[in-house]
RNA sequence: GCGGAGUUAGUCCAGCCCGGCACGACGUCAGCUUCCCAAGCUGAAGGUCGCGGGUUCAAAUCCCGCACUCCGCACCA
């Protein structure tokens, strides 16, 4: 099983292809969901909400996209969230200035360094391109922001390089509007634009994105200050320091100061619970920290949750603790207060982030659920039930003797409750075959004893076993059997 | 962005060297058959041959440019 193998699956079947196909100019990095792939991130989305959102009680919001320039002025994102570029003039290579300067002249500038700096050194030291040995442009910025024009005066907004950023700006109101108490969880799902420079492997790395992101507010001197914490602390993480993985429960990890605290834990707790329930293989998983060069600008700890794929470990989701970093800047650039009492004390809050890609984590459920059913001959997508796209195939053995209009009529009853689908035609072996490959865990069959007795056969994807079963109990059957967890 | 390899129906692909009606299989659809796992028979639909330009009486085929995909490099909040 393996990348290809999945692609190819993802196409064929719907659930995902790349976004106007059947135009020249269609840019990379833009991939559109089939009804399979919507179906199956729909319900993705409701177990994120029910293991993480309404567990912990979140707040959840929908922000807009697009946002106004100062929003990027005081998150970093307009002078960080770039790379200082130089371009030969000759060859016209492009080449990252900052690590180009490094290795030729072994003299480190930073990236976040003036632009006139990299060109002075470039003159100074006489560094010219590596390939051809031609003179460089000036320096320049490449920012992996979208820029989009508002209005007939074609004002500067961007397209948000990641959703956490609404949550930030709207937490006055909330805090304010929905009575707050910290620490206290936010949450949002939607896309987020980067123009990568070259976007790959499909679902993997994409300019347009989906994010769940979820930013909790906390108290930074009760950290270790967490009743519920006692709920995840015995759940087991896999610990990635130094190279090393070690298997630890929540409390473990806290006392032996893998983690910094029982806020950090209990995210980190919940969020395994979660990917536990998607199917996705734990015992392929870890939790890395980042050495101080990976973080992200904002970050002062770092923990990328990764997962074994066939392409290599897969970052799914990013957990950083960014402190202060984003309130204190947009309280400073737009002089609203983020202050908030917390047991009469005023606290500027501080934050955990659980950035999670969606589209990462719908592929790698994809691939751990991919199986290649050799001794039957078939490709199984051995997906949890309740992530299916479609919950059960509704067939008639044959069409004659009545038998299509029964299953027409056993149809109509599940089809609100159930996602179904109908089929009527063809060899039964094969129409089993296609819904085992969008990973559908029953089919129900229609057959000459149905019109006797009222039972239908129901057969499971994984085992190809059947059973029968009445009629009038498969609502409820199925019901327990599609039911999230 | 760079280097390499590719791009022909939903999928896999033949044809390209040596220009002359675009081939086959799988899949899909309809009918027949069929009492449970990709069976069989009959028929059908499905193509801007990646895009644009050039050469030619004639281009999937030869030439030029571009885009996209994959691999490697680089990049990756």
């Amino acid at each position: 099983m393996n990348y290809e193998q999945i692609i190819q699956l993802a196409l064929e079947r719907g659930f995902y292809f790349p976004s106007c196909e059947i135009y020249s100019d269609a840019p990379a990095g833009f991939w559109e969901y089939g009804p399979s792939g919507t179906s199956l991130k729909n319900k993705f989305i409701e177990l994120w909400r029910r293991e993480l959102v309404r567990r912990d009680r979140m707040w959840e919001i929908d922000g807009s996209q697009i946002m106004s320039k100062s929003v990027f002025v005081a998150s970093g994102h307009l002078s960080s969230f770039a790379d200082p570029i130089a371009t030969c003039q000759k060859c016209k290579s492009i080449f990252r200035a900052d690590k180009m300067i490094a290795e030729i002249t072994s003299i480190v500038v930073p990236e976040s360094a003036d632009l006139s700096e990299f060109d002075t050194i470039i003159k100074e030291k006489n560094v010219t391109c590596p390939k051809c040995h031609g003179t460089f442009d000036s320096v320049r910025k490449f920012n992996m922001m979208f820029k989009v024009g508002i209005g007939p005066q074609s004002e500067d907004a961007y397209l948000r390089p990641e959703t956490c950023q609404s949550i930030f700006v709207d937490f006055p109101r909330l805090f304010k509007t929905m009575r707050g108490k910290l620490p206290i969880g936010i949450a949002q799902i939607g896309k987020s634009f980067r123009n990568e420079i070259s976007p790959r492997q499909s679902l993997l790395r994409l300019r347009e994105f989906y994010q769940a992101e979820i930013e909790v507010f906390c108290n930074p001197n009760k950290l270790n200050d967490l009743e519920r914490f006692s709920e995840i602390e015995n759940t087991e993480l896999r610990l990635m320091t130094d190279d090393r993985i070690q298997v630890m429960s929540c409390k473990e990890a806290v006392d032996s100061k893998v983690l910094p605290n029982k806020l950090v834990a209990y995210y980190l707790g919940i969020l395994v619970e979660f990917y536990q329930k998607t199917g996705i293989d734990i015992s392929k998983s870890r939790f890395r920290k980042l050495g101080e060069k990976e973080k992200a600008f904002y970050a002062s700890s770092a923990f990328d949750f990764e997962v074994e794929t066939t392409v290599g470990w897969l970052e799914l989701v990013a957990c950083n603790y960014r402190s202060d970093y984003d309130l204190k800047s947009h309280s400073v650039t737009s002089k609203e207060k983020f202050e908030v009492l917390d047991d009469n004390e005023k606290v500027l809050p501080h934050v955990f982030e659980i950035s999670m890609g969606i589209d990462r984590s719908l592929y790698t459920i994809l691939e751990h659920g991919f199986r290649e059913d050799k001794e039957n001959d078939r490709i199984v997508l051995s997906i949890k039930p309740y992530l299916a796209p479609i919950h059960v195939g509704v067939l008639s053995l044959v069409k004659k003797d009545g038998l299509a209009e029964k299953t027409d009529e056993i149809f109509l009853n599940l089809r609100r409750k159930f996602d179904t689908f109908l089929d009527h035609s063809g060899a039964i072996g094969r129409r089993y075959r296609r819904l085992d490959e969008v990973g559908a865990p029953f089919a129900i069959t229609v057959d000459h004893q149905t019109l006797q007795d009222d039972t239908v056969t129901m057969r499971m994807r994984d085992s190809m076993n059947q059973e029968r079963i009445k009629i009038s109990e498969l609502e409820h059957h199925l019901e327990n059997h599609v039911a999230y967890p």
